[in-house]
DNA sequence: AAACAAACCTGTGCGC
DNA sequence: TGCGCACAGGTTTGTT
């Protein structure tokens, strides 16, 4: 699901609620949810504690504590942050639920739902090495600089296709199957073109537009699928999925040039959707 | 170094 | 209506 449009629209809509909080309660319905640690750790650590901020970086999300700990959570495929009352009713596959408080305010719920159970709930102290994924990650682009050198020595040069690099978090971190097609198709640039081939010229309209189409989708909330799996902490879909022109789009004729049948390949287990002909 | 497959899970949509 | 299969936004691990 989530791609870092939908995760950096999902920390902006619970941010206001969370910062200030403090958790009086956890309740942990699913240990795999919070595997890494188990779920004493995670109580233990969260119970009594105040939320000071929130962050993130490339696909994950981090709340940070008033005592310098951290909770990490990272949505993967089918995971969900949702604010919630704590007399509503509990959706299908919530696994962590943390009531929170703050002064002057009615208590709320903030619950971790994730029907794959791919995700995951991490509370952390930053001088342990819990999370070392973390420290691997490439430039994010929204909250690095992220200016053409920085994007240049990252990804040029590599023998590798544009797809693959992508999609390499440890180059660019947040970027997913969905935003890196539309990055592509937006770029003319096939999937499998090899990035050492591409002239400066081309390296900085890659640039430019991987800025222009995340920021583009971030200030859309992000993209809700016909399945309508993702939406924002309060319930709300994102809408950028009427931009897209190539993901899921497979048959249909390319809106830029009005002449290309949108294909669909699949490679290294994922698919990849171009126009064959704006692509090259 | 890079490409690929499999693994981790559940749900949905499709063809028959 | 039911069954089986393909497929899904991510990441890690192991194998060529």
């Amino acid at each position: 699901m989530p791609e870092l449009p939908e995760v950096e629209t999902v920390r902006r809509s619970l941010d206001a609620a969370v910062v200030g909080s403090r958790v009086t309660r956890v309740d942990i319905d699913r240990l795999r949810s919070v595997r890494r640690t188990g779920p004493d750790v995670v109580r233990a650590g969260l119970v009594g504690e105040t939320f000071i901020g929130t962050r993130r970086r490339g696909k994950y999300l981090f709340f940070d504590l008033a005592n310098g700990n951290s909770m990490m959570v990272h949505l993967r495929m089918s995971g969900r942050l949702l604010l919630a009352a704590p007399d509503s009713p509990r959706e299908a596959h919530t696994h962590v639920v943390l009531r929170l408080e703050r002064t002057g305010a009615a208590s709320s719920e903030l619950r971790f739902v994730d029907p794959r159970t791919f995700g995951e709930v991490v509370v952390f102290n930053p001088d342990d090495d819990l999370v070392p994924e973390v420290d691997r990650l490439g430039l994010d682009p929204l909250v690095d600089e992220f200016s053409f050198d920085q994007f240049h020595a990252a990804v040029g040069g590599r023998r590798r296709g544009l797809k693959a690099v992508l999609l390499d978090q440890s180059v660019i971190a947040g970027i997913g199957n969905i935003y890196a097609d539309e990055i592509m198709h937006r770029a003319r640039l096939r999937w499998d073109r090899r990035v050492d081939t591409l002239a400066t010229a081309r390296l900085k309209l890659l640039h430019r537009t991987t800025v222009e189409v995340l920021c583009e989708a971030v200030a859309a909330g992000g993209s809700t699928l016909s399945d309508t799996q993702y939406v924002d902490a309060l319930g709300r879909e994102g809408i950028f999925q009427t931009e897209h022109r190539v993901y899921a789009r497979e048959g249909e004729r390319c809106i830029t040039c009005g002449r290309g049948i949108i294909r669909r390949v699949t490679g290294a287990g994922r698919s990849t959707h171009f126009c064959p002909v704006c692509q090259r």
